[in-house]
DNA sequence: GCTTAAAACTGAAACGTTTCAGTTAATTCT
DNA sequence: AGAATTAACTGAAACGTTTCAGTTTTAAGC
């Protein structure tokens, strides 16, 4: 029944233009070909009249634009990828340790909220904490499968950035490098934030404190100790050195050294907290070692769900939004690949209490 | 200095077959033409070689494999895509809010950790609690986007199940159905679950007990209400019905609404929660009312990280480990894909205290 | 009335892959 | 030795799209 036309279209007198060699009936999703089909059209003035070519009268357009929706033509993204290059993906590459994932969750959430209403996909290219960060961002890059990438877990110099820079590769990082090279980024005023949380603990009449920051790895750690440090500074007081574990650290890792460090001679009266789940840990580990949250110790968190309020009032928490984040990383992204200058979409979140 | 041979390849001597009209130095990724160039075989043969075909000679398979290797051969996913109609994706279907809610997260995390060492890509559909959640299935279906989808949040009569099967293309579900019709699914035993959570709070004594659970639209809303009931009957307990929240519920509304419940005259000594947020919420609504948890009352839950025990020690938590579910979905959907039964992938996690 | 220009449209080629339908060369059978 | 079989390889077409380089039609210029 099907009418393959493997037949050369060479010797063949086929009535007229508008037959050309079509077959209607196919059960498949509709094609160029079968709106040219249609309206009688070429299959190259139904493909300008679509992207609105400016050598295409408007009457045509109209008429394309009808018959094409009426229906249901939906370009063929494998089709679109082969003869352009563009893939219409943009990828987000995560650490899949479930440590990570904490804050990934409601920024992926932002990120699909952005990328809905557009054309664009995501991918989610994960990687092991073991391997080579380099790996999938060279994997992405190499195999050209997505038009732009979302980083995080920025360091001050980061391999990753430099290769995608190298090649210029549309990027944006959540968070930002020290390397002297300008890109596109937003990140949480993670300083600003440490100061902010010092300058509170001291007006609580604290004057011992630890910060329970993330890996010295990444940039936002340096950020967090200079805002820290220099109000600490400011105000005269003491830190208690942290040592051993980080953001990074299994829950109960933290809650052995935090319950160390409470019972030592110099045990903090605060604690800056770099995540909620570590500031849930230092909690426990506070109250396992006798004090009581609020009365001889606070501790300062941030956090993007309301849990740490419920969880105990006495914490002091500030809110790091990660859904906006993630919304403000993909319309960056996004602009990004339409040829925006990445210095222009350089984002800093303001720390509030 | 591109040497674009546009021109006809009909009258030109070129020397000898190996020749052909390949131009070698491009900068772009390699192709099987560059394969077959420079192995002087030709692109069908290259295929077929490194897709391990019959009727190609085992020593040129080693040949071009090496070749391909060498020069870090990629397949272009557009050009096998197009001409296949695999596209070597998987799509999980969100709801966007939900991803806000943390249970996805570790699930998408375990799915990335087994397609990472696939050709798979992960790509996530959202879709938005206003919109038809038929439509993102509908949405991949249509454009052929993806080889197999996974979907969460099913419901006993559920639409895109149906949708699904009609058009027989691959899914696996998390979460059961009740539609007699028989599909892979990997579900959590919730009435085990609920059983098993009345039987420990009738040991502690208890013999008022709530349940908070998920909207009824889903299907395990039934499976928890029929454990909690069935074993509520056998041991002669109350049940306090708890309406008007649910897990899906913002946490002060259950926050609210568990406060009245505290307050009012028949109070529950018993509190068994769908999650771990709700369980948070229940928790802060017990002690704003002035009880004591694991005196006045115990509260039972389920979740996947080790967040609760440090919230509250006398909480009573059962594990759901999402990450195993996302394994388990991601092989599922592999084999579904490669042409496995649906009724050979039912799983059920049995509820562990 | 002739040339030019502009407007509207179009065929063919190309992107990289797989597959159909061979072709060539080597081997076996009788 | 000739026919038949098998093993190994291959050109061309096709998937759906965009773009290059025209072509045709109509209008304008003088």
């Amino acid at each position: 029944m099907k009418t393959n036309n493997i037949n050369a279209p060479k010797a063949d007198d086929s009535s007229a233009k508008d037959a050309k060699n079509h077959t209607p009936g196919k059960s498949s999703r509709p094609t160029l070909k079968d709106i040219a089909y249609m309206t009688g059209l070429g299959v190259t003035t139904v493909s300008r009249a679509l992207s609105d070519a400016p050598d295409i009268g408007k009457a045509t357009k109209a008429r394309v634009r009808l018959v094409a929706k009426q229906i249901g033509y939906r370009p063929n993204r494998a089709g679109v990828r082969l003869r352009t290059g563009k893939t219409n993906v943009i990828a987000i590459i995560l650490n899949t340790e479930e440590e990570a994932m904490g804050m990934a969750a409601p920024m992926v959430a932002g990120i699909s909220k952005v990328i809905g209403n557009t054309s664009y996909h995501l991918v989610v290219t994960p990687y092991d904490l073991d391997q080579d960060p380099l790996d999938p961002v060279r994997y992405v890059v190499e195999t050209a499968s997505a038009d732009g990438v979302i980083l995080s877990r920025t360091m001050p110099n980061d391999p990753r950035i430099r290769y995608l820079m190298e090649r210029n590769f549309p990027f944006v990082t959540h968070g930002r490098t020290d390397m002297g090279l300008d890109h596109a980024y937003f990140d949480y005023d993670n300083e600003a934030y440490a100061r902010k949380a010092v300058a509170i603990l001291a007006e609580n009449g604290r004057s011992q404190i630890g910060l329970l920051g993330p890996p010295d790895t990444f940039t936002y750690h340096r950020h967090l100790i200079d805002g820290f440090r220099s109000e600490l500074d400011k105000r005269d007081l003491l830190e208690i050195p942290i040592h051993g574990v980080d953001t990074d650290s299994q829950l109960n890792e933290i809650e052995v050294e935090i319950l160390r460090l409470m019972k030592s001679r110099h045990r903090p009266d605060g604690i800056i907290c770099a995540s909620a789940q570590a500031a849930i840990s230092a909690t426990a580990a506070v109250e396992a070692a006798g004090y009581k949250l609020g009365q001889d110790v606070d501790i300062i968190a941030k956090e993007s769900f309301e849990l740490l309020k419920r969880f105990r009032p006495e914490l002091i928490v500030f809110e790091e939004n990660f859904h906006a984040a993630g919304r403000i990383l993909a319309e960056t992204i996004l602009a990004i690949i339409k040829g925006d200058k990445p210095e222009d979409h350089q984002n800093l979140q303001n720390a509030d209490y």
